[in-house]
DNA sequence: CTCATTGGATACGTATCGTTTCTTACGGAG
DNA sequence: CTCCGTAAGAAACGATACGTATCCAATGAG
């Protein structure tokens, strides 16, 4: 009787993969992207550090699959019957997100891939994600249709003005964004800036 | 005769000090955070490990202090005749700032200080010293006594806000911020919400 | 059944860590 | 001018993790 199970059989492809990708994850919110090592990974993956090197060269490129692997996608929002409501819904469903990544894994990906434009472009990809997920879009329409706003015509600036200010929050404090930093960002600037943007004429 | 100049005399005290901080300073910008060890600094100030560490216990608090020790002040901005002017001329000089550091600084000390809340307060008293800089308010009185706004007195939030977005672009790009970003910050976000906002009754 | 592929173990040399030990230069007190 | 406490500086320490090379065996395709 084997003390430990002594890898049942030896793993290839996508299950192997996945094993890495979860192993990685799990050490980030173990330990922190810092103190996150290859060996680690390895160890906790039962798997050894080449196997890992053939996949990633670096572990910035690991913990951003192992990000992109793990977290949730995006679910509709409801509508809570007012612009700002549903503005307050969609930051607080932004703030949970944030929830699940450490604080220092983002700026530290930045950090660690600044010198290599390619992996920077795809750690901007995944940070600025909001705006693919086209999240604000419906919110917009309610509004429009509601008569709250006139157009969802708003410039890109402005469409990423919300998740902007999130982000800022979230990186310089390192801590949950609170509801009322969400409230201070909704009421004093984003809807302000809605409502006098579209007035034409 | 010597090959090397072979460290004329013993340093102590501030001149000691200042050397390795103008060390690390430029080890930073030579390297990158990332790259720069310790030893590395030690060897260009012509001192030895324990030297640095008895002072900083940590890279990362010295490399603030270093950064705090090499940025220069904030000079005072001249009237350029009205309220965008004096924005864009703001936070253009804002942009100059950044330029002098290395875009993987910033997010590399909020990564390594993230587990030790004091020395992240540190990082982010640095980071956010345009409050303290007052920078913004003469701008602002400015307006005022153009007749372009009715109040200095805006909320905390709002005189973060064009700062907010600077350091929010130059952290997500890791580059200059363009003049074109900082004129879309202006007069799509930071004009629209200031003419929005003093408007009592 | 055979064989090319690739997982997995191990070990390597290197780099840097943060600390300890020891010597010696400096500079203030008397 | 001398003495002596303080702190600089050199060197070496064990530890850890790096990224790579080597080797063997398990696997699955044909």
């Amino acid at each position: 009787m084997p003390t430990e199970a002594p890898t049942a059989s030896r793993r290839r492809g996508e299950l192997l993969e996945r094993a890495i990708l979860d192993a990685a994850w799990a050490e980030v919110l173990e330990v922190g992207y810092p103190k996150l090592t290859m060996e680690a990974v390895a160890a906790r993956a039962q798997t050894s550090k080449p196997v890992i090197y053939r996949r990633w060269r670096t572990r910035a490129a690991l913990v951003l699959a192992a990000m992109q692997h793990s977290l949730p996608g995006w679910d509709d929002l409801p509508d809570t019957g007012s612009l700002r409501s549903d503005l307050i819904a969609l930051l607080q469903r932004v703030a949970h997100r944030f929830d699940l990544v450490p604080g220092d894994l983002i700026p530290g990906l930045i950090t660690e891939t600044f010198s290599d434009p390619e992996s920077a472009a795809a750690v901007r990809a995944q940070i600025t994600s909001f705006a693919r997920a086209r999240i604000l879009r419906p919110v917009l329409q309610r509004a429009v249709a509601r008569g709250e706003i006139t157009t969802t015509e708003i410039s890109p600036r402005l469409a990423r003005l919300p998740f902007d200010l999130m982000r800022n929050e979230s990186m310089i404090y390192g801590m949950p964004v609170s509801d009322a930093a969400i409230a201070e960002i909704i009421d004093e600037v984003v809807l302000p800036v809605l409502a006098a943007t579209p007035r034409e004429s």
